[in-house]
DNA sequence: CTTCCATATGAATAGTTGATCATATAATAT
DNA sequence: ATATTATATGATCAACTATTCATATGGAAG
């Protein structure tokens, strides 16, 4: 039998409750798709992402591109690949950055077509 | 004439950093774009809108479905309120909750089925 | 009006994170 | 080897944020 110690919650409707919560997902699967978001929530990284779209560039070029410090544009490129969003090619001493696939692109578009839809 | 006191970008790829430079949107809408991701980038935030998409929800009923303490929910709803992502109407003591637009629905949509893809 | 309940919100706090700085690694050239 | 250049990364710091706690607001009922 369940207990909430939380006292409150006097006024909530079971049936919708249990309705909704039926139909919740995995908490483990919000919280990846949020991360996923997440990786789109931040300008920089956004930039950089769309950025690649154009075409590959290296991380110099990135940089330039933002007018952003290579470490700053590094440590994003890191996270990126952490999220398997970008990937990577090594050309002599420079590495060409792209983007991991097609996902990437149209969650791109996506965003940017909502919202100058919202505008 | 430009001088970057940034003494760095030595291995700037001139034609592919003017090339991308162009194509890139206005640093503003960047902003924007990424801003409404980072609504859907966090776990509580999403939980919340994918809930609302199941059916209108009062405040407690979210907290109750969530798991999570009342105020902690207010706090988000506030959040989501304030980048127009949902809405509400008053009955009686309650306020009911509920998505701004179809915007959000395909959103969650779209991120849920790329997060499934990519697994 | 007063009480009760649903919700909102301000303040405080802990955890997260993005940029910088300094430094390390890795590839190329000399 | 050593020097140079492109990139990566650890540490630090400042800014941001999600939750909690305490309290306020606002509607309904007595």
């Amino acid at each position: 039998m369940e207990e909430k110690d939380t006292c409150e919650f006097i006024c909530v409707h079971e049936d919708a409750v249990k309705d909704v919560k039926s139909k919740m997902l995995e908490d483990e699967f919000f919280f990846e798709v949020s991360d996923n978001f997440k990786a789109f929530g931040e300008s920089t990284r956004l930039k950089i992402m769309y950025a690649l779209s154009q075409r590959d560039l290296c991380v110099c070029d990135l940089a330039a591109v933002l007018d952003m410090s290579q470490s700053a544009i590094s440590h994003q490129l890191r996270v990126l690949r952490g999220k398997n969003l970008v990937k990577f090619r090594r050309k002599g001493k420079m590495v060409y950055y792209y983007l991991a696939d097609e996902h990437v692109v149209s969650m791109i578009e996506f965003g940017v077509e909502h919202t100058k839809e919202k505008l």
